[in-house]
DNA sequence: AAAAAATATTGATCTAGCGCAAATTTTTAC
DNA sequence: GTAAAAATTTGCGCTAGATCAATATTTTTT
């Protein structure tokens, strides 16, 4: 598995990866080892410890990245200093790609949300990655598509859905993203906090602690500290 | 100018545009004539009464479409049939453009907040088009940039403010978009009612009304039926 | 001209869930 | 090993704002 051999180099902290690393990985679908190769050659590594971030919103946006390894948090802090997280990105997908649409400075702030391996390239590269690699431009589209759904999917939950369906939803939405089974249930794979959960729906780490002890009672999750089980998916009130 | 133009073509119901209609619109810069006429020829004139919509969310996306004229608003129904505002497209802008995040089907609803028109392609030509008129591909990149950026403030307005500070965002955002300066103020260029802000802002037409009442005996709006003027943009508590 | 349909206003309840507070458990730091 | 910090749980009172309800006004239909 790429995953295991990515997280060893993770752990080892060796600056080199191989064409077979990233090679399953859909940007890098139909590219041969050679192109493979000439991207590294071009690449930064970089490696980051759980809550440190990529890139802040506001910032240049000078590169562009995809994550091989881990998860991140995606999202804004107001005025007030309230925290929102808008998305979660997975393993394979690009982020940062303020390039995309156009955008000259991130909007948001990018945070790991576990230890992960990213690579980046400068955002001149853009244009020419999307143009020679197919696998990078619908890649694109893809994390594009991705993002404007889940975004809409907030939308709808935060204008129209109660405290308790919000919570359900932000729950089922990662358990799809970032699942893992265990035998307990389908395992958050990623430390995720009571004060996480209400950054993403709009509430107070109280009412979500409320929220989930229910349904622990209920037998509907598991959950101790920053980690979320979820046992019976279809018993969640989204 | 050109608005003039269009509208006093919306009026007569001819069929035919010229370059000069357009050639002033993002989407069209930097083209010949003859390009232009070329890409008349190819594409379909659409012109809607208030209300009507160009298409509905679930339906395969067959087309994409720019605005010539009027405004639009995009958004979503639920299950239960609340109705959510996700976006309002102005003059010259590209919409129902699925095709630009690989998406197969329209996610949302696109329905005429006024009069308007519009030119629509089949979806195969996109790629086509993206590839060959430059100003094509810079406004499909602005058209995500702004919806991106739409979507993301919302989400936060959603996520962490209260009912008159969301109704006042909303009321700014579309005095930008769709702002026209009259003698009281700067007006909102088509009709919007209370139950329209309520649906942008996920709460109710009362306390919408509630909202505008208030502002209006401090002189910060000037609003009748379906009408908005906003006197005061600093008064507004966003 | 009358009736029906949209739109808007305003008042009177009622409650979801926020804000505050206090206690507990787990983890990290020294 | 002890102290400090981080995360969670739970209780209670309060209020923003939803819901229910009634009325007014404007527009559209017949």
């Amino acid at each position: 598995m790429i995953m295991n051999r990515i997280q060893s180099i993770t752990a080892a902290g060796t600056d080199r990866l191989l064409p077979s690393d990233v090679s399953a990985l859909s940007p890098f679908a139909d590219l041969s080892d050679a192109q493979i190769d000439e991207l590294m050659r071009l690449a930064t590594v970089h490696r980051v410890a759980r809550d440190e971030t990529f890139f802040d919103e506001g910032e240049r946006a000078d590169n562009f990245y995809i994550l091989l390894d881990g998860f991140l948090r995606v999202g804004r802090t107001t005025q007030d200093g309230d925290q929102v997280i808008m998305l979660h990105i997975s393993s394979g997908q690009m982020f940062g790609i303020a390039k995309a649409f156009d955008c000259a400075r991130y909007t948001m702030t990018a945070r790991a949300a576990s230890d992960g391996v990213a690579l980046s390239w400068p955002s001149e590269l853009w244009d020419r990655f999307i143009q020679d690699y197919p696998g990078f431009k619908a890649a694109a589209r893809v994390a594009l598509g991705h993002r404007m759904k889940e975004m809409q999917d907030r939308v709808v939950s935060l204008a129209t859905a109660r405290v308790e369906r919000r919570i359900a939803q932000a729950i089922l939405r990662l358990m799809k993203q970032a699942g893992k089974a265990t035998e307990d249930g389908i395992e958050i794979d990623f430390p995720l906090t009571r004060q996480d959960i209400s950054d993403m729906t709009g509430t107070t780490l109280h009412s979500v602690s409320r929220c989930m002890s229910g349904w622990q009672r209920r037998g509907i999750v598991r959950s101790e500290r920053r980690r979320v089980v979820v046992c019976e998916p279809e018993a969640l009130p989204a």
